[in-house]
DNA sequence: ATTGTTTTTCTCGACAGTCGAGAAAATAAC
DNA sequence: GTTATTTTCTCGACTGTCGAGAAAAACAAT
């Protein structure tokens, strides 16, 4: 509770802002094309009830929406009951179409959804980190993506959007990659990519964004009246990504704090990024593996460890070597301290904790208690609910596919 | 730009949403209400140009709000120009009224503001630290604010809100302080100040809050186009206190994080709150005092510190005293290190420092931005702007006004 | 004094949206 | 074939916003 927020009055207000009624037709449209995201396929009644709006607004809204092509009747007779068979609306899944690319430091991760959000194709790339630069990058996307289209045999003009994320600092207005682990300060542009499919929007997110975006969008349909503020999702690995969710009146608006790069302690540790005392110079791969072997904390990171090397260390700390098991727990301690700020500045959030790192979740434990429990804020409030979740590619992918198409929805609903 | 955000959909429908065309009829009525507070006086016309809406509908809601007795027009005739003469709105002042209490170690300040949000009655009270418990506060506090009422010949039901604000941890929506610099972990539970007078709503701020809150109105009135993305207020003095206001789409909310008893680093110094390394255990007065005389970090902190010992301090530390220049440098270091890692959580926003600590700006600025410094987000976006200002009370009633009126207006919508 | 000019406010009819109630549709059961 | 049942759709009422023009209220000119 203690960190008290609340909002405030509308105040500047000939903001961009229509015409009168017909602007709760706009809401009337989006509330309809929510509701048919979270169940796919739903009756007039079933729609009424979930949006709360009266049935002859749901006639008069579906038929806004089939006119405009993002729905259809199926014509299915669902034969249940007695009386009048119920007609289903779902969303029509060529209205529109997502591309997403996960891209991670070893590989380029594609894949294609449709409006009704289901998986159409997908395929990976191996990446070569050495020989990369931002051009020859931003060409294969290219190419892969226009692969990707073909093999589904989609007009350009069927791309709604295109949502890209990676690891690192994203100017997500502007489209561009302003740090990563790999390039450094040198920028990525992705805007460049949409010369070829001009009906597309671009997103630019980083990883761990759409990570707490899908937590939170799976948290909130499940028990959708928990007012629930949010919640954190924490992701380990060769570096270190944080993304937070917040909740409010059924909104949920989500960021990605420059979490990896925070000023965790001023000590001699060199990170990635150039600086000192980053928390990913403790609790990266490359942070483990130095404290592990005792090498000195200034030593240039490695640029890629092996998710094996760490493995091995973690064996070897779980047959009770002391120097590896001091690299988790200082790892851990990183981690928790770093945590306990981000609570600090905001409500008391559970975690969710992924990324390849989670295996060695159980080494790292005790250490991010310890560093959670120095601050005043744990202490008064007690230690977060942290959850462990494995699959951290699926999440992504969801979280990828829902922003897109939400913004498909958005547009839509913008056009009458 | 790069801690990326953005908000998402409507999502749970069915939410607490009355009818339809009136939920309309409601942002009308708070956007006549605001325009009304940002500039006191206005014609027909002119609300209709700051609002947006159409003459004919200015006519039908300030004719609303006048049967509700909120707004009234003036009979100044207001001579000007040529034609018919303008009718002026104003908000009607007795149509409520707000009870601001700022509560510090050392005073309690009490004001009276009326709906018009021109403050009609103020004063102060000392504050005994030693002697006083939460309870005799509570009572204390009942007295006064009995007293503030009648000197003004109000009616205990014609009080709107009653807006309070101290330094600590609060439970805004429980009316409870949760932890104080002077009560610790004993809380506060202002809620049963309500009793006598029932029409009021309750609001227990941290002070800081309540600056961010101020300073971002002010910006907002003063340039309503930028969407700025908001600010930092930061409040030096015996304890350190930070608000955030973040402004989207003409709304902005704001938060008070846990700023002063974050994490700082892993050292000895003991913090009023019980555990070590808490930015206020340097950076607080009495850190600044720990240090400068040299005292053992350990020490348990002086419950209070007169201004004028670390005016001693600032002196001989600009007379050339090393151990002096150093304790502020060391409270620079401990804040703008703190800073950085708020900044790494949100944007790259401007700061505004206030508090008595302002005095001793000069000596702590190298410290702080040395501290900056030290963080990646800050390597790449550059230093923030650092504004001082040294007036915080009234910044402070100035936020508690705004927010107690703010929530008058709400309720008044919520009547039709 | 009367008439015209100007500026602002107010009124009126049109339009868009939502809602409740009941009509219509479409099926299963009898 | 008729009836019961369930769901969808239609209709009229209500609320709200808007644009245009009428009405109001002053000053200026004659």
């Amino acid at each position: 509770m203690p960190a008290a927020s609340y909002s405030s009055l509308p105040a500047s207000p000939a903001a961009a802002q229509r015409a009168g009624t017909e602007q709760l037709r706009r809401h009337s449209l989006a509330l309809v094309l929510s509701a048919l995201r979270e169940e796919a396929v739903l009756s007039h009644t079933a729609l009424s009830e979930r949006t709360g709006l009266a049935s002859a607004t749901v006639t008069a809204v579906t038929g806004d929406l089939e006119r405009l092509g993002a729905i259809e009747r199926q014509d299915q007779p669902a034969s249940g009951g007695r009386g009048r068979p119920r007609v289903l609306f779902a969303r029509r899944r060529r209205f529109s179409h997502a591309v997403a690319v996960q891209i991670s430091s070893d590989a380029l991760h594609y894949g294609l959804a449709d409006y009704g959000g289901t998986m159409i194709d997908r395929f990976s790339r191996p990446r070569d980190i050495a020989a990369g630069t931002p051009d020859s990058l931003l060409s294969d996307m290219g190419e892969a993506i226009a692969r990707l289209i073909q093999r589904s045999r989609l007009e350009p003009a069927e791309v709604g959007a295109i949502s890209l994320s990676s690891k690192g600092i994203v100017d997500a207005d502007g489209g561009r990659l302003v740090w990563s682990p790999v390039f450094g300060e040198r920028s990525v542009e992705f805007s460049a990519l949409l010369e070829h499919w001009p009906a597309a929007t671009l997103f630019v997110s980083n990883e761990t964004l759409l990570v707490a975006h899908a937590a939170a969008r799976k948290r909130m349909a499940e028990s959708p009246a928990e007012g629930g503020a949010g919640l954190i999702a924490l992701s380990l690995g060769h570096s270190i990504g944080l993304g937070i969710a917040r909740i409010e009146e059924g909104q949920f608006s989500v960021s990605a704090p420059n979490f990896g790069h925070m000023l965790n302690a001023v000590d001699d540790r060199l990170c990635r990024c150039g600086l000192r005392g980053c928390i990913e110079a403790t609790a990266g791969f490359y942070g483990i593996l130095r404290i592990a072997f005792q090498v000195p904390p200034n030593t240039i990171p490695a640029r890629f460890v092996p998710l094996t090397e760490i493995e091995k260390i973690a064996l070897s700390a779980r047959q009770g070597t002391r120097m590896a098991q001091h690299a988790f727990r200082q790892a851990g301690l990183a981690l928790g301290q770093g945590l306990s700020r981000v609570l600090s500045l905001h409500e008391n959030l559970p975690v969710i904790v992924t990324g390849p790192g989670t295996r060695f979740y159980d080494l790292m434990q005790p250490g991010i208690e310890e560093g959670l429990r120095q601050s005043l804020h744990v202490r008064l409030n007690g230690l977060p609910k942290m959850t462990v979740v494995t699959d951290e590619s699926s999440l992504v992918f969801a979280g990828h596919v829902d922003r897109a198409l939400t913004a498909v929805d958005q547009r839509v609903v913008g056009l009458r």
